[in-house]
DNA sequence: CGTAAAATCAGACCTAAGACGGAGGCTATT
DNA sequence: AATAGCCTCCGTCTTAGGTCTGATTTTACG
């Protein structure tokens, strides 16, 4: 379509960082940013209005958040490429991020040069990812498909349960089974967890956000 | 000092956000950016060399945080002013924060106008605090000094072990103390933080970011 | 229909965890 | 000098947690 400039499109909630994006992209002579939104459940409306190119996508925004917004815009205009731009790198926001479509993940301390380059490359249909991210994203693929995944369904069950700390006697009651049926539960999941008590079942549903 | 246009600093890792603040900023005649830091670490040495009457700084950084980074510099300068402007409200931040001798506490979501306002009443010796943060201080005057500031640094040690999966026996290798020493440790820190066992204390310890 | 996985339960067994009570040494504050 | 809080440790006792082996029933799938 425009083969000169970019039409670029901001979401984030956190207006000095539209301020300090708008900043770095205005003096390029290639890139245009024609809006901005500053939540996702605005994303889908500024996309039709404004036919971006490129968004520059914030994760956590109040209401609908980036990874959604990512979704929708990218159901209804596939041709368009999305850079996330956000703060974290945990495993929870990165990979439904990637799975949502975007093409790029950049981190808020990255430069000027990083954020244009990763413009110009999404245009072109290149991807940058953030080396912080992309060391996650080796594990994920040199390891495990998130043991958790192994789980049945009464095991995840479970371990929700204790992750809420409860006992194995208020497990049992809450599911109405047996104490002894729960511990045959809580093994299994010890065991496919690869921990070796409850304890450490509980931190692990935590940092994965099985809670 | 000086009558007329008050002398800020900024600290804050994200190249995006000090550039969005300077924005803000520069185009107020009373006040004047003089001078940039990217890491708690670099706060120090930046202060003594702009002397500025406030600072602006964000919590979370490479190596040095917001909050030691605060403490330090208000041990040597204490006539400085900090406002705290960071993209998270959770109370293991927020208070630290505040009994570090943060004046004033601003979310990145904050507008200009919050901003530069904030600017001026801290000069000026006022605090503003923003309103969701604002909440939180409310509950805890009503409430209570988080269960946990009661523990003893010991007991602390311990529940940050508790935290990381480690067993009794563990704690006691790891801290060089004996086992009865590790459950003596460990029925006051249940009892203190009001839970009956270490699941519940370390699902605690996750969920206050004590880990 | 046959098979495999999932879910249920049982008994025997062992151990870590936690409660309770008591106690001595250390340090800081008054 | 004395009080108080913290850290250390001991023994005893009870129970929850976890393993292992094994078994029955239900569900799902080809």
């Amino acid at each position: 379509m425009s083969q000169d400039t970019i039409k670029v499109l901001i979401i984030d909630d956190h207006d000095m960082v539209r301020r300090g994006l708008r900043a770095y992209l205005e003096i390029e002579d290639g890139i245009d940013v024609v809006g901005e939104a500053t939540d996702g459940s605005e994303a889908l409306s500024a996309v039709m209005t404004h036919q971006p190119d490129v968004i520059m996508m914030d994760l956590i925004m109040e209401k609908v958040g980036g990874i959604d917004a990512t979704r929708e815009v990218l159901a209804k205009f596939p041709h368009i490429k999305v850079i996330v731009l956000t703060s974290f790198y945990d495993d929870e926001k990165i990979f439904p991020a990637l799975e949502a479509g975007a093409t790029s993940y950049l981190l808020k301390t990255a430069s000027a040069e990083d954020i244009v380059e990763a413009i110009y490359k999404a245009y072109k249909g290149d991807s940058v990812i953030d080396a912080k991210v992309a060391g996650k994203m080796v594990n994920r693929f040199q390891h495990k498909p998130s043991r958790h995944e192994e789980l049945t369904s009464r095991e995840h069950e479970v371990l929700v349960l204790i992750g809420k700390g409860k006992t194995n006697a208020e497990i049992a009651e809450e599911l109405f089974i047996g104490i002894k049926t729960v511990k045959t539960h809580v093994s299994n999941i010890l065991s496919k967890l690869g921990v070796s008590d409850r304890t450490q079942a509980a931190i692990y549903a935590h940092q994965h956000h099985i809670v």
